[in-house]
DNA sequence: CAGATCTACTGTATCGTTACAGATTTATGA
DNA sequence: TCATAAATCTGTAACGATACAGTAGATCTG
């Protein structure tokens, strides 16, 4: 957009906004001639196609979505399924955001589409499959077996998966390398001295439950740590859950001197915990945690935190998606994002 | 939905989804008569619309979105614009979640817009009524003489704000009583026998800026306290320059010993700035601060803290819009909530 | 130079829905 | 009894876009 639009443009005589009608009347052209030209079809003359863009661009033409919805089936939609019950730390913000940024140059709107937990995560997929609601679709809370993936694969609807699955399908996906992030992480505490270390993990049946164990006991062994069992809990389970279980813990004999979280609000509950058993951070445990946003160790620099980037997960996701859309290859549509381990809280210039 | 729909429910012969044509070829009706049907006209018999509704059930009918929107012009979406630049706290999470749950119980979809807060705000709102892109639109930070809700009310787009205007023009808002908030934290400052109050506002052109000013004033008044400058800095300011100019105003003679900060990720740097500053929190000084989230009394319980809750806000704020469109009464679509005083962290029972 | 080929453009039908103007049948009224 | 009014139902056109099957005229080919 350049700046000399300042006077609104110009309307079709009725006042309504331009159709393809209104531009084949000021080019005296036939409509199905105008909507050729703008989409550059080959049998189009050159001096025509740049008569009609000249005149679209003047008028302010932009394409009616429900009329080429209706003809072509195409929705120049990309649907967003979430569950309602997200985490506290709002996971959802950055996500949205990173998604827009890259919709932002394309036709594709976001629409977010909920569905509750409790209920059938399927529902949501077979509505937009059954209404032809969206072009291409978001998922995450990925499993190692998604009948989500299933179903899209099966009916041929343009996916990405916000985590990885282990059942033969090859698709798009974006994913945090969680595996890496739980060695590092108990590389990071066999290093401060801790030996005795504990995992607040994901549910069970989510795939990067077992990618975070995986690394988590590749860590184990390499750095010849031992674990703590705490796998009665996960960070699904609400923080006050969290907490005292973790509490209870702490004031066991079995309590662990070091503790990677794998969310950044479970770590609030297990501080909170660890705390109520008169332990100190930094000193009876050290703590690694896998943080969304970066204002835990603003309020607790003992720790050590690996931030997991949302909002380039969403941009990631959208490019996915839109990519599988245009037909390119799955293979080439699937990407890990690495862990960063976080220095100390941002130190201001005058210091 | 009953639970007995277990088989897929039976498609039209050529395998697509059923349309009212569908629907007419099974009940031996015109297409006309059967759509007057489904939406319980006067001119069509008791027991024709009874058939025909349960030929559509039993068949699985939804009305095509791409037709219905060409035909009426109506979308059934809702816009949530948005700017790209959402604070840390992630304010839009229980947003969305607010206003998809409303939105589940109708045939309204929900549509993020989002904008460069450093463009033009009034670009998405532009975007929307050229291309008749939604039936309703909700805006946030809203300002005294915003002009989208001017373009807005004059193209007769419903619409809600979450925040209020003072342009003299009734529309629907939902908003939160920051005048209160403002009041009851200095008031509760007060009683923890602080006098030095400083208040971390929002950016003077939002609305809300002189609501929240003009509690934290009244209530200095009313319980006898000072208000120390820090005019300079407001919410819209990154954590790390609150901090630094908080810690700064901390080191100097004119520190104050309460703290009111109007925003939940605003306090964490204004606690950084604090402790930066050699000082101690409850010691040295109290805060009280409005959070969208409650995990800061998680690891500061000595904050006060006031919840706004962003979810109830996005449900108000859903079901306004969606009243204004059903064309119900602006004066019937304002809505008001109150700060609530937490407690301290939940105590598990066990405890 | 007749016929084939190519270039550039256009009319018609269609997607699914609804507004509108009938049409048919039955009941009503004087 | 015969026009009128209800009560029900229906066909056509239109919303805006595009696929497809042309058409008209210019150009080529041998």
């Amino acid at each position: 957009m350049d700046s000399k639009t300042k006077n609104r443009p110009l309307t079709p005589p009725d006042g309504s906004r331009p159709t393809l009608k209104t531009i084949a009347f000021m080019t005296g052209l036939g409509i199905t001639t105008v909507s050729r030209a703008l989409k550059d079809a080959p049998d189009i003359g050159a001096e025509t196609k740049e008569r009609v863009r000249l005149v679209a661009k003047q008028i302010g033409y932009q394409p009616n979505r429900a009329g080429v919805r209706l003809r072509t089936g195409k929705t120049n939609v990309i649907s967003l399924v979430l569950t309602l019950e997200e985490e506290i730390m709002g996971i959802t913000s950055p996500m949205v955001v990173g998604i827009t940024e890259v919709l932002a140059g394309t036709p594709y709107h976001l629409v977010v589409t909920p569905y509750s937990a409790t209920k059938d995560a399927l529902a949501p997929i077979r509505y937009i499959l059954d209404t032809g609601a969206a072009d291409g679709v978001i998922i995450s809370r990925t499993e190692p077996h998604d009948p989500r993936v299933a179903l899209l694969t099966e009916r041929g609807l343009p996916f990405v998966t916000h985590g990885r699955t282990e059942m033969g399908v090859v698709h798009p996906y974006h994913d945090f390398d969680n595996e890496r992030f739980a060695y590092e992480a108990v590389r990071e505490l066999v290093e401060r001295g801790r030996k005795r270390l504990v995992l607040l993990e994901p549910p069970p049946h989510l795939t990067f439950y077992s990618h975070m164990r995986a690394g988590f006991e590749r860590g184990l062994r390499d750095f010849h740590a031992d674990a703590v069992s705490f796998h009665h809990i996960n960070i699904d389970h609400t923080l006050v859950e969290i907490r005292d279980a973790f509490e209870t813990l702490m004031r066991s004999d079995d309590a662990p001197d070091g503790i990677v979280s794998g969310s950044g609000s479970g770590a609030i509950a297990l501080i909170a915990g660890l705390e109520a058993a008169q332990k100190t951070l930094g000193k009876d445990a050290d703590m690694v945690s896998k943080v969304p946003s970066d204002f835990l160790r603003w309020l607790r620099p003992e720790v050590v935190t690996m931030y997991e980037d949302i909002r380039v997960a969403g941009r990631e996701l959208a490019k996915a998606v839109i990519g599988h859309i245009d037909g390119q290859p799955s293979e080439t549509l699937q990407s890990l994002s690495q862990p960063e381990v976080q220095s100390a809280v941002p130190v201001s210039i005058k210091r």
